[in-house]
RNA sequence: GCGCCUGUAGCUCAGUGGAUAGAGCAUCUGACUUCUAAUCAGAGGGUCGGGGGUUCGAGUCCCUCCAGGCGCGCCA
């Protein structure tokens, strides 16, 4: 019973098919699957505990008004609620919503399921273990992760650890870059600033990477390297340039992500793929499609045939493939290891290579639906009230590693959470800073210190905190105390509801308002008294609170505190 | 020109076709002899960018217009 909120519907749809089939509507309605019934918690609890819709939607099917619909399915819903656990009474209301008022007994379960569930209530199979993968940040080697690249990676890691909790069996992976033209720029440029510390005077073209992290790869090339360096024949050095200057920068990208708390299931290496011929393969597999074809000396993909406004090149008249050719073997080789759904997640800037994309793997014989791409927005960093400007090629990015420096990484992870992914972010430096009521990580880690606190108290006042089992659970009667209950009721919804929405944001919400529930209760009721059943009551309240507060925190990646 | 995203309270934003559109901040008024005041209670604040449409019902879906951001290479 770890979801209590999933028997309630099931016995509402019960009920009500069952009271379509015994009324008067039977005749025209003909048979109703219990299963197509809507149930949903209300949002307002003067309109009782559940609510379906069903008469709405069988308006037009009977061609009479749902509130009628409603009223006749009524009385055999009432004469039904004695037959189940845990509805009480029905109503018919507004423009024919039937609203179900459920017995105590549904909230009383609630707290019990979760102290028995623990750290795994909220859970479900609603994703029925479909396959699925997440791949994020992907970050070019060529310079340090930025502050777009952690809101990918908080992005990313939390919706991953979303589909894993609604029952997707989710993983996640980095594609490493390493294979492009960039990475021969990135070496070129480390090399040219080691010249330059040698003291040539040679010039810095504008195409290298410009930042300081460039001379600082060249500093640690010469006190590590310098004898070696001097023996080396120019190709033979501009190789070693390469791979070091790679190696460097792949290194400084995961100890970020590592501070950051993100890591990956799999590293998944472009220059290996190259290596492994999938380039190739994937145009053989085309060829013999009939999908590519030879113009002007390039090879053409015909993506017109699967919706795209004009066929893409995959291999350029000099014989190089396009990135766009790359991508589709990239993809192909994903599906060919097993995944039913791929999920990328892209910046705004790639948008227009979704379509392409997906025509390659639709060329190659995969659905279109196998693929789908989340393009989440770029971020703005403010300090001062000011936006900060950032500039890629010029190497002036606020990173990774300064964010974390500056507010650290649990109000950096919450900052990046709040917002839908596909709104553009102003993340305020000073905000998530502040350890006041207007940041909100504080706010939800402060609930569960208080939690913590209260049962060392009860500790240390020698309380015996009894399970939730013992504890007699009716004596919870505020309104703030059913409040909370209701709302720890519809967690498996919200995560089943993020999942299926790929909208980490909605937790990141449900966190925020199940802490403020929680501490409008710490203040108007007290949990440790001289009731000892009323105490205990309470106490298994507060720790049900606790449980789904630290599980909300984990899959955002934000610690779950003991005390503050 | 075409495509994608955004437009909701002074600000930042929630809001899987449902009932009277919500929260935080900011502003104002109150609450620490208390299990943690990084907290709470209360107040004010809205033509959901404009206009059409779809239907029992639209902030939500469709069309159109306006405003802002981004993208439209045999670059990566």
């Amino acid at each position: 019973m770890y979801n209590v909120a999933k028997d309630v519907r099931r016995e509402i749809q019960v009920a009500v098919a069952a009271a379509i089939v015994s009324s008067e509507l039977a005749a025209d309605a003909g048979g109703y699957d219990a299963h197509e019934v809507p149930v949903e918690i209300t949002r307002d609890k003067s309109h009782g505990d559940f609510a379906t819709t069903v008469a709405m939607a069988l308006a037009k099917r009977l061609g009479r008004p749902p509130r009628r619909i409603a009223e006749a399915m009524a009385p055999a819903l009432q004469a039904a609620c004695g037959n189940t656990r845990y509805i009480e009474r029905i109503e018919v209301a507004g423009p024919g919503f039937i609203n179900f008022h459920l017995s105590r007994a549904w909230l009383e379960d609630t707290i019990r399921a979760i102290h028995s569930a623990g750290s795994a209530y909220g859970t479900s199979n609603a994703g029925d273990g479909m396959r699925v993968q997440v791949e994020f940040v992907s970050a070019n080697p060529t310079g340090p992760m930025n502050v777009v690249n952690a809101r990918a990676a908080a992005v990313g890691a939390a919706l991953a650890n979303i589909l894993k909790a609604a029952g997707y069996d989710a993983s996640t992976e980095y594609y490493i870059n390493d294979a492009g033209n960039q990475v021969a720029v990135l070496g070129e440029s480390v090399e040219l600033r080691y010249r330059q510390l040698q003291g040539e005077s040679v010039e810095f073209p504008e195409r290298c990477y410009q930042g300081a992290y460039i001379s600082d790869i060249a500093r640690e090339a010469h006190a590590e390297h310098v004898e070696m360096l001097k023996t080396m024949e120019p190709d033979e050095r501009s190789r070693f340039f390469r791979e070091f200057a790679l190696a460097r920068m792949l290194g400084s990208q995961k100890r970020s992500l590592s501070r950051f708390g993100v890591d990956f299931d799999v590293w998944f290496s472009e220059r290996k793929l190259v290596e492994g011929g999938a380039h190739q393969e994937m145009l053989r597999n085309l060829r013999k499609r009939g999908m590519v074809y030879e113009k002007d000396g390039a090879v053409w993909l015909r993506a017109t045939d699967f919706g795209d406004d004009k066929d893409r090149v995959l291999v350029k008249s000099d014989g190089e493939f396009t990135y766009l050719a790359g991508d589709i073997a990239y993809h192909k080789n994903k599906l060919d290891r097993g995944f039913d759904l791929i999920i990328d997640i892209w910046g705004p800037d790639h948008h227009g290579h979704v379509v392409p994309t997906r025509a390659g793997i639709q060329a190659l014989g995969y659905p279109g639906k196998c693929l789908e791409v989340l393009l989440l927005q770029f971020l703005s960093i403010l300090s001062g009230g000011e936006r900060v400007k950032m500039s890629k090629r010029a190497g002036e990015f606020v990173t990774m590693d300064d964010l974390l420096d500056e507010v650290g990484r649990d109000a950096a992870r919450y900052f990046m959470l709040m917002r839908n992914i596909e709104s553009h972010l102003d993340f305020d430096l000073e905000l998530a800073k502040r350890e006041s009521q207007e940041n909100p990580v504080y706010y939800v880690q402060y609930a569960h210190a208080r939690i913590c606190s209260i049962f060392r108290q009860a500790e240390e006042n020698g309380i015996r905190v009894a399970g939730a089992g013992e504890a007699d659970l009716s004596r919870l009667a505020e309104e703030i105390e059913l409040d909370i209950v209701r709302k720890l009721a519809a967690y498996p919804d919200e995560i089943a509801t993020s999942a299926a929405e790929r909208a980490p944001n909605r937790l990141a919400k449900y966190a925020l308002d199940l802490a403020g529930l929680f501490h409008s209760f710490y203040n108007s009721c007290r949990v440790i008294s001289d009731d000892a059943g009323l105490t205990s009551a309470r106490l298994a309240l507060s720790r049900a609170v606790g449980i789904v507060l630290r599980s909300c925190l984990d899959i955002l990646g934000i610690s779950a505190p003991e005390r503050m």
